[in-house]
DNA sequence: AAAAAAAGTCAAACATGTTTTACTATATAT
DNA sequence: ATATATAGTAAAACATGTTTGACTTTTTTT
């Protein structure tokens, strides 16, 4: 699935460490969601939703399954 | 974290079964997430949403943790 | 009250998400 | 051009989500 988080996080000049530190993961994590390797967990879209100042739906992008 | 699931899905005259197909999902797994055993993957979460006609945001109640 | 449908539960297997450590590549600053 | 910060990647270990199959309990229907 695909996500915002780059675009978001960029807008307020955090690197992905920086995100990772305030959403309680790891640096790798973050890469790897933005990157759509894997989709977070619902408490992690929730975590990263809130600190990017937007909502779950706004944030992932509903698309087509495996692209 | 909690849900509104039952309550949405009861109001639609669904069997958690019945959910659980339209979700692709198993009726245990509809199961174990209305009774907050574990949280669904973020897909699982927009399918949900979708059936239920509402949105993750409203699905899902950002509580306490673990409680 | 009996039958049928729906919901709850459990263990084992399997799939996906996250961490850790380490190393490489790209961008930004000096 | 060198240094520093940021980003990308990978394998192993571990944590969490999902399935399967089976069985029990509760609710609804007849």
């Amino acid at each position: 699935m695909e996500n915002n988080i780059r675009e978001r996080r960029k807008k307020r000049q955090l690197s992905q460490e920086s995100l990772a530190k305030k959403a309680n993961v790891t640096r790798q994590t973050i890469n790897a969601i933005e990157n759509a390797k894997y989709d977070p967990s619902l408490e992690l879209a929730f975590r990263l939703a809130e600190i990017l100042e937007t909502t779950v739906d706004q944030l992932f992008i509903k698309g087509v399954k495996s692209e």
